[in-house]
DNA sequence: ACTGGTATGAGGTCAGACCAGTTGATTAAA
DNA sequence: TTTAATCAACTGGTCTGACCTCATACCAGT
């Protein structure tokens, strides 16, 4: 049925056109459809699509369709889970890799991050004092984190980060809880005050008393 | 709002199966049979088995068979390369990561690590040292770096520094030539000497000095 | 305005056929 | 006897078309 004479396996090449002809679009054609437009099996076309749902670049929904996302994170907390099935060793470890990572993002994000960027993490970092349930409250938490590690500027701090953080959300809740909102914002306080004043040093420091604080409360 | 009565997919209950009862096996027997005995189509078992491949724990070779293996850097692997797709913007990233954390594993790995695991640090470094060729230094290299973060006792650093050891081989091949494989040695010992006697502080420094001297090489 | 059926279209699973690499035994040639 | 070509029997890869389950919207009866 299909002509083209090829080296790599029809699967990938299917992955590749999927995410090549459908990155702007939000839901894409039905299975059935899809197939007959590239001119392969609905088998096929399904594996390409369960491959990306894995990479966490698509997400299926039965009985209502496929649809694009970008959750580069997804591959990466699976295996984290698959190594790590213990909730307490896991947390140990997580924690020691923040203690690490955290500040030396803070710094870069304070030394490297736009007047664009430094706008935009005071106005997350708002949100924080603005919170007014402890939902709320992680939510802002986890994107103050997630906005320095953009600023950053190095996608594989921030891939590890990200997936930490959004497995831990759950204990995060009773960090924050147990720290209480106040003290976590007067912490994020300091921290985007030298980052915005492009003090690297000072934002490293802050950052390791901030993480500190929040390992101490999570025991 | 759908939860508890719904049972899991087939395939991931086939996942769990093929994990479970197969732990032990190396070559897994033919898709047909397998279906067979865990009656279910071929289509759902392919699914499974693509879905365990894709997370770097079986290998799938055309017209050879299914084998289990263990590697769950793949998966990470796979998203860093999406991610950064630019060979040396890659490569960048992966020095400032190189930097932060193998540091701080060589600290941890001479603070945790057991007689046992000095021993068979030692004859890893060894391999460097009888090392003829730059294959096989490379090799060493590699195996020196990954026992050490065995050492330290955090798979999530251990799997980070994995993933981008295995992409950049390539360019750790540029590096051992431009250095030399004796200067590389040199260092190693340094930092086996302090893993050695666990000198966490020593171990960590010498290590800073090694990578630093690897980014200036591949620069 | 609510309840319950039902039509529709999505993904999930199935069966069986055929295509395409691998391997090793068999067989023909040196 | 040795060696090289061949073929048969595995393996996974792809295709087809059918049927099942799930989610949704629409509509008839209350």
């Amino acid at each position: 049925m299909q002509t083209s004479l090829r080296r790599a396996p029809l699967v990938t090449e299917i992955c590749d056109r999927l995410l090549r002809e459908h990155r702007a679009v939000e839901w894409l054609p039905g299975e059935r459809t899809l197939s007959a437009r590239l001119g392969v099996s609905r088998s096929a076309l399904r594996e390409a699509v369960q491959r990306l749902e894995i990479q966490g670049l698509l997400e299926v929904r039965h009985g209502v369709g496929v649809r694009v996302i970008n959750n580069p994170q997804a591959p990466v907390q699976a295996t984290l889970l698959r190594e790590l099935p213990d909730f307490a060793e896991r947390l140990r470890q997580f924690s020691e890799v923040r203690l690490l990572v955290e500040p030396e993002i803070a710094r870069c994000a304070a030394e490297r991050g736009s007047p664009e960027d430094r706008r935009r993490l005071q106005e997350v970092h708002a949100r924080l004092g603005d919170a007014t349930d402890v939902n709320h409250a992680v939510q802002a938490d986890l994107d103050f984190h997630r906005t320095l590690a953009d600023m950053a500027g190095n996608r594989i701090l921030a891939l590890m980060l990200g997936s930490i953080a959004e497995l831990e959300e759950e204990s995060r809740r009773i960090t924050l809880m147990g720290v209480g909102i106040g003290a976590a914002f007067s912490q994020h306080e300091r921290i985007a005050q030298a980052v915005v004043t492009g003090d690297g040093p000072s934002a490293r420091e802050a950052m390791v008393e901030h993480v500190t604080a929040a390992g101490q409360a999570s025991r």
